[in-house]
DNA sequence: GCAAAGCATTGATCTGTGTCAAGCTGTCTT
DNA sequence: AAGACAGCTTGACACAGATCAATGCTTTGC
């Protein structure tokens, strides 16, 4: 797009270069002059592949909201043992904490964007505005029903039934972003999937060679395509 | 107490009576006549031992705050595997869900009360007021900090991790109820503990004997007490 | 005081997933 | 083009925790 002059120029500005997910992300239902004001408190930053955005028991200082990429969210055991809590999407709101340190760290997987608040600043903007609250609830709502889904899915499921719900999982959320496809694209690796399902990467391997074996998926580059989405949804839900 | 006349004679008023934990709950911040107000939307309502609360996929029509004894919160596959999700206690608040419909299943343990809301209703007295909005937030931000913690505990600890880090999570909980004692009580039985693991009830069994054994703990009716808090913490840690 | 029921414990055995160890494939570097 | 590296797959074997099967211990009701 060279005509497209100055792609970075617009912060500050209601920009939809920076934004394409505006509808869905915290900001999605502020009015015009309100989102200026917001706006007015970002500061729009870029990570690499594997930079950390922040680390579990840091202090909290800042929020974010992905505007592009997907990140990785995990918490550590001292043995170094590694439970991925979640992968984050753009639209996605990042950094409420319990307390006054981040209950999990955050990191890039690919090459990332997101706007960031310092904290204060973002909560005076919201402290007075229901809707934004509302929102939050909304977005916190969300976030905790997944978080229940994936505890259902890691005390009772079959290393089957988690790379199968894992993949009908991911390609819903995808879904919301990208349209319904048959191929899903997976921007983590083997060892990201095994340590969000509570697996280790040979059975992730396993098993997705076996779902290509029953003629379930079949492998391709960063992904896997879904031939049978029907048998696929069952194996999924139970 | 017979010069307590009118035990349940309160309703619609502020009475301790029917709320200990009312600072402990999401009304804690209520001035007086905002409570008044409040009280007037609540129905305070008594379920017996193994009672629903709500099921699973019902439509939404009440939330509820916990004001007496412990409700457990689960989901179910369509083949009867369970997973506990939660144990809601006095000053937990329950009911909403990502759609119209809850996303899990809640039944009282043992004898249980609630402050019970319709929706409308609650969701009117709260749209305007920010102060219950983040309240709620607080709420949701530490339910989801529970859950995510316990999908650690459920992907990558070992089961005397689980049941070590269980003991202590639930004292803990506990504690903010009662203070700190050494013995813990539990409620629920051993297949509501292994439902909650991601184990069955012979492992659970099985560890608590081990446990004891070890003299970390003795086994007492209707709970445990911990004889070496130091290496049953760090048991749990990690 | 005794039967019945419900819950918890213990033992013997089995199995799904982890562990350890190669080997494979594609990509980047020089 | 060749080597090196990172990520992925496959195989052989081990083991933590599940399953199957008794047995024990309270509580409840009569």
């Amino acid at each position: 797009m060279p005509h497209l002059a100055f792609p970075n120029s617009c912060d500050g500005f209601r920009c939809e270069t920076h934004c394409s997910v505006r509808s869905l992300a915290i900001c999605g239902q502020l009015n015009e002059s309100e989102h200026q004001e917001f706006e007015r408190l970002a500061q729009h930053v870029r990570f690499g592949p594997k930079e950390a955005l922040f680390s579990e028991d840091e202090m909290v200082d800042s929020v974010y909201s992905l505007t592009e990429g997907i990140a990785r969210l995990y918490k550590l055991l001292p043995d170094g043992r590694r439970q991925i809590i979640g992968f984050a999407l753009p639209g996605d709101f990042l950094g409420m904490a319990p307390s006054n340190r981040y209950s999990f760290s955050a990191d890039a997987i690919g090459p990332l964007t997101v706007c960031k608040f310092f904290r204060g600043p973002f909560m005076r903007f919201i402290e007075n505005r229901p809707q934004m609250l509302m929102r939050m609830n909304e977005f916190a709502t969300r976030e905790l029903g997944l978080a229940q889904d994936q505890m259902l899915l890691l005390g009772r499921r079959s290393a089957e039934e988690k790379v199968a719900a894992f993949l009908v999982g991911w390609r819903e959320r995808l879904a919301r972003l990208e349209g319904m496809t048959k191929t899903v694209t997976l921007p983590m690796g083997r060892q990201d999937i095994a340590d969000f399902l509570g697996l280790t990467i040979e059975t992730v391997s396993r098993t997705f060679t076996k779902l290509e074996r029953e003629k379930l998926i079949v492998i391709v580059p960063d992904g896997v395509r879904v031939l049978d989405s029907k048998r696929f949804d069952a194996l999924a839900a139970a």
